[in-house]
Parts: C-alpha cells; structure tokens; sequence
DNA sequence: GTCATAATGATCTACAGAAGATCAAATATA
DNA sequence: TATATTTGATCTTCTGTAGATCATTATGAC
C-alpha cells in the first residue's frame, strides 16, 4: 500500500484542506482525495506542488506501506 | 520538476523495460513512459509495484528535482 | 552473412479517475 | 440567531494510462 501523509503534514502545519487548495491552485477536489487517501493515482504537477508547499521530499508525502 | 530514476536504477540492475513488465506485470508502455520520463501521472499501484521490485523506498525512485 | 527471436518505439481505442464546478450539510464566527 | 467559511458529495468533461497491435531495431543462433 501506498500511504499518503497529507494530513499529517497539513495537520502539523494546522492547514485546511481549503488553504492548501487556495495556496497551490490545485483542485479542492484533489487534495480531499490525498488528504483522505482515496485517490489512486496522481499527477506529478500536484506531487511537485504539494512537496514545494509543505517544504518536504516526495518521500515524506508518500510511503510504501507494509501492509 | 519530477525527477524519475527507474532508468538509472534499471540501469543499475541491469533490467530491460520487458523485464520489468514480464516480472511486475505492470504494462509495457507504462514502464516505457516512466523509463523516459513522457508520463505525467502515475498509480499508486504502479508506484508500489515498481518500488516492491526494485527494493527502493519511493523517494529513491521519485525526487523532488529543482529546476 | 542470413534468419529467427526478442526488445523497443509508436500509435490506436477504451476506460478510469482527476479536474473543475456546483450543491448541500456542517462548522465556525460575529 | 444569522452569516460566512469549510467540507463532503456528486456531476460532467477531459486527460492520460491500460492494453493491444504494428513496424522497426537489436540480439543471438546457425
């Protein structure tokens, strides 16, 4: 499994999924999805984004999960 | 930018793209896209597929590339 | 060298899911 | 309470991968 730290990144930050979507320009629908782990797939724009945004590695936004 | 090393770490095990494809299942075309870096997006299966094979954490095989 | 096989690049259609927008419900704020 | 903001849900549109196929190139056997 594929796991996404969206939340917690954003939650640390204590950011709303409405600020991200303002801030970045991408899509609220997009980042719901992230931050609620229901998307299964995603564009490289919005992965560069989001990384650039929260300031962190694409390693620390996704994680192979052992599951 | 999004930097995507399956080349070099192909390169490094020396694999061919029908190897990946043969052993991952994953189709051929979407290995030729990462492999050349012409893909825009990608699953996560994919993504966790390709990872799982190679033994590579998701940060080896995506990066975050300043440009 | 020739021939056969494998690998690759290019291209096509079909399909899945994100993009983008909108609406209603829930939450926060005055 | 009333208003504004945020969020979840849903819809249509559109993009690009999935999957298949064909032509070309590379590899290896004879």
């Amino acid at each position: 499994m594929i796991k996404c730290h969206l939340s917690k990144l954003m939650g640390e930050k204590k950011l709303k999924i409405s600020d991200v979507a303002k801030d970045t320009g991408i899509n609220r629908g997009t980042i719901t999805r992230l931050y609620h782990e229901t998307a299964v797939r995603v564009e490289f724009d919005v992965l560069e984004q989001l990384c650039v945004y929260l300031g962190c590695e694409i390693g620390e936004l996704l994680e192979l999960d052992v599951d």
